[in-house]
DNA sequence: CATGAATGAGACTTCATTCAT
DNA sequence: TATGAATGAAGTCTCATTCAT
């Protein structure tokens, strides 16, 4: 073979084309002649490279999951403020919708909210996540930037759901998706988990000092 | 059968039965045989009730979710503060986990954050919630009491997704589900979402006016 | 229902056209919709009483086989001479194809001599026969009736691979199959592992003796 | 390659890999895959050498039959008395058992016996050895060594049926298999067919020339 | 000769829904 | 109402065989 990867490119292929079709049709739905035809390749090519078609939705989802596990880990280190790390997990979630809306649409859709099935089989890998978020404010609190009555589990859920139910408002369709909707959702997620809705008890003027 | 309407109630315990069932196995994994088993009655009878599997689902949907919009519908009449409305609706769909979790389970995991089947099916029930609730932020940001600074259909976002979250949580079990932990929960999706986690600017010992 | 036995009527047709149509095509190549169509019945039908094909060639054996195991059992107990005994068996089974040469086809083709597969999943039911014939054996032997150097096992074999080489041969057609036929093999396949193939060392005209 | 025959080498690798996995498996659930595995070599060779599985099996089984049949037609020849020239076809079989056993389950299960598929297509070749033994029965039966009242073709069916149910036996572990057994099969299964299981009318202490 | 990717027909099994009683 | 037998479409996965390199 001329280039290294001829081989790979299928596998490659075939494994984008899930996304989109996982995406576009839900899991259940999608058959894996869908997916060979929207890869253009024969039937049984799909099954030289993957076991199952339960298989091609476990490796997508795990190949973005580990990106967002060490993203969340590498800003925890690199970061200093817990405001900074949390933007940047919520950051890089919502810039992963951006870039690729289809994947992040199959993992939130199909396998983080799935309770039954799938969501059972990457718990684990699930709550990784969770522990890394819930371990930011821990250290918050610790350091007293954040206050001590909410467990950083819970807060960890709230974070995580916040964001997850801005993607889905995105994919559903029913809040607007815009370049400038995506910056301002990156601030003001975070912005309202730590600062909270309501207005601060502070003399006028110093509103302005927040980033939105 | 001693009262007049045993019909009624055969059907009643279908759709009881098929909560359970959608719970335990989700909607793509139940049968029809296996409801009919968990009801106790035969195989036909289901169809002699209901048209089809989905239509059950539909239904134990848009029987609970009718009560939600009601409900809020009433604490934004009713009650003064927005803390108090958020409080309500926080604490009607906890109860309602509470009192039943595998309909809410069904509800959360089947319909309203299934974006290619259910959640399509509903979505107009779905954002009738989201409006009530980006209805009280907007009202409260009028009046002075929110920031503006946060869209309130953002902000209605933001709070469904806590709050289902924290349900996944439970029913996922990666957070606890005690009575204490229903009630402080209640409390704190609020307080969190209105309040934020940061340290407020105040004097010390003004802490304590925070009811957790 | 009229009658009561309308369901069992027709898992009785698909069992019984599943023998015809293993025994026409060998389990392996005999499709489900074979099956179905040869019954009469819809394709869905044969899964309504059967858990897969491989149960319908389970229970089509172990129905006969069970039959074989009494029938020896009794031939055992109410017949004196050890060759009666083995006459009876030997009779059985010939009068098994006789009556009904598609069933014992499969029997022996698909199962008995299946090594792998289906051979193995019945071993225990098919060593039982052996074992009875060792039994007869064994005690023909003690009686002095039968040799006493050729053990009782090996002697077991010998007895049912001869009788099955024979079902072979007429399932395969090399040899004739007439009612003649049949009852010749039934003496002649006793006579022959009992009294041998070679002339007796005794006088002239007591050969008369011998059944044929 | 040191030598100029490498092909060769490698199609004689491919075949015995194949006896290895055909006896292993059964020819059914073998795959052409397990068999270039098992063979060390490339899925694709093994169509380079035989155009299909099934000629694989053929080859396997016409090799060695023409072996037997070659081997009884020189016993018949070459020796003299009718149990001589049984007992050299039976210990020819015997010993290609204890030779390679792999192979002889082969032909057993999967052609000799598979009155469906390979049997029928190799039916000549397995009548051809029939034949050959009924002739040694009929020519004994004309010297007057042999019984007149079994005919040859039946006799010849009982022998073989005898002898593979022997192999059967060993195949399945169902009858021990030690190098000691294969010598007392080869002797008794000729004696027990040839002399029969009953005693003989002769005086006590005669036994003993028996040869077993 | 050698490799292993690519093809696609085929079969089992599932199960929602219908129907006769 | 109530029962459960009957229907048949649909989809996953297998694997022998072919082919490009």
């Amino acid at each position: 073979m001329a280039n290294g990867n001829g081989s790979a490119d299928k596998r490659r292929r075939i494994l984008d084309a899930a996304i989109r079709v996982f995406a576009r049709q839900g899991f259940h739905s999608a058959r894996v002649s869908d997916i060979a035809a929207e890869a253009g390749v024969a039937y049984g090519l799909v099954y030289h490279y993957f076991d199952s078609k339960e298989q091609m939705l476990n490796e997508v989802f795990s190949e973005r999951w580990s990106l967002l596990l060490e993203a969340i880990r590498q800003a925890d280190v690199e970061l200093d403020s817990p405001r900074e790390k949390l933007g940047a997990a919520a950051g890089f979630i919502i810039e992963s919708y951006r870039h690729n809306p289809e994947l992040m649409k199959v993992i939130i859709v199909e396998v983080t909210r799935a309770a039954n099935s799938f969501g059972r089989t990457h718990l684990s890998e699930i709550r990784d996540a969770y522990d890394q978020i819930a371990k930011i404010v821990g250290d918050a609190q610790e350091a007293g930037e954040f206050r001590g009555d909410v467990s950083p589990d819970f807060a960890a859920m709230l974070f995580y759901g916040a964001i997850e139910q801005l993607l889905t408002g995105w994919i559903f369709e029913v809040v607007p998706a815009s370049d400038e909707d995506y910056e301002r959702a990156k601030v003001l997620v975070v912005e309202t988990i730590c600062g909270g809705l309501e207005m601060r008890g502070r003399p006028a003027g110093v509103a302005e000092e927040r980033p939105v």
